[in-house]
DNA sequence: GCAAAAAGTTAGCTTCGGCTAATAATCATC
DNA sequence: GATGATTATTAGCCGAAGCTAACTTTTTGC
């Protein structure tokens, strides 16, 4: 093996170990909004369908306590994604209005894709739940696309 | 409405608030065990390349420092999954390789899936590193079908 | 309109998973 | 085999996201 070739694949090594790297920390940084995108998302839903989104309400359809609620609405409204007065139901923002929209948008297509591949309703919610929030643009392009054709 | 309609439909509104609920405690399960997740896989891919795998490659590799290496392979440790001596490489348990090669399965069926969807190996690499997280056995058995078939 | 129930909040605890700074051990090189 | 570079550990900080217990406010039903 020859001084160049080993330089080569010393470089190519460099360029996959750091590309790698790039994976994880785009998965580390969409897991730090999946769960302000569950609730806003969950938050939208609940307007439309009651008129209000209590807390009570989030917590039942999360699957958790209402001071964990409590304390998630905090971050989202510190974050700009909602606004709320004390004893009272939450609102959506514009930019929180915007991020449901797009959630719902996306949990749809993951959803309808893992139905029209044949999977059981049950599974196809559970599993779009978590995958959702995984799916680049180009994927979720695909998964449309998929759907559609078949 | 009579009473009986409207207790039907109360009832099974229940039971999709409930199966809504266990939908996102699959998910927040699922979660717990992402991380210990990647780190055998690339464990067991660092033993297998270098004959060993040690924190510095870890780190590198999962874009993270060391001291964050090191807590992580405490609780690999705590939980048993690998084994370990002080400023040493790492070796994993039975356990821990059997967990790695599970992993490594899902990874590759999720990664070859996404590839024969058409997806650029960049992308897929990425998505697939937060997907395989979230995708059930079956899911993964229709991955798998697909790929095959395609 | 009052009492009980329901809903919401606050305080305080836990674990996880990230970080920096400082220190310690190992390895490589001369 | 000393020493400088690399690697590993420890201590200590932080925020997210869960929980229970205790308290307050609002809503409901008589
Ligand atoms: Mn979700
Ligand atoms: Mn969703
Ligand atoms: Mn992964
Ligand atoms: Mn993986």
């Amino acid at each position: 093996m020859t001084d160049d070739e080993n330089l080569d694949s010393t470089e190519a090594e460099a360029r996959a170990v750091e590309s790698r790297a790039e994976a994880f920390i785009g998965v580390r940084e969409a897991r730090r909004s999946e769960v302000a995108e569950d609730y806003v998302e969950l938050i939208a839903e609940l307007i439309h369908e009651n008129g209000e989104a209590r807390p009570v309400d989030i917590a039942t359809r999360m699957g958790v306590t209402a001071p964990t609620v409590a304390k998630t609405l905090g971050r989202l409204a510190r974050d700009g994604l909602i606004t709320r007065a004390k004893y009272r139901s939450v609102f959506l923002t514009e930019e929180g209005r915007a991020l449901a929209k797009e959630c719902r948008h996306r949990h749809e297509i993951v959803l309808r894709f893992l139905l029209s591949l044949g999977l059981d309703p049950e599974t196809a919610e559970r599993d779009a739940e978590g995958i959702e929030h995984h799916v680049s643009e180009r994927t979720l392009a695909l998964f449309a696309a998929f759907s559609q054709r078949s």
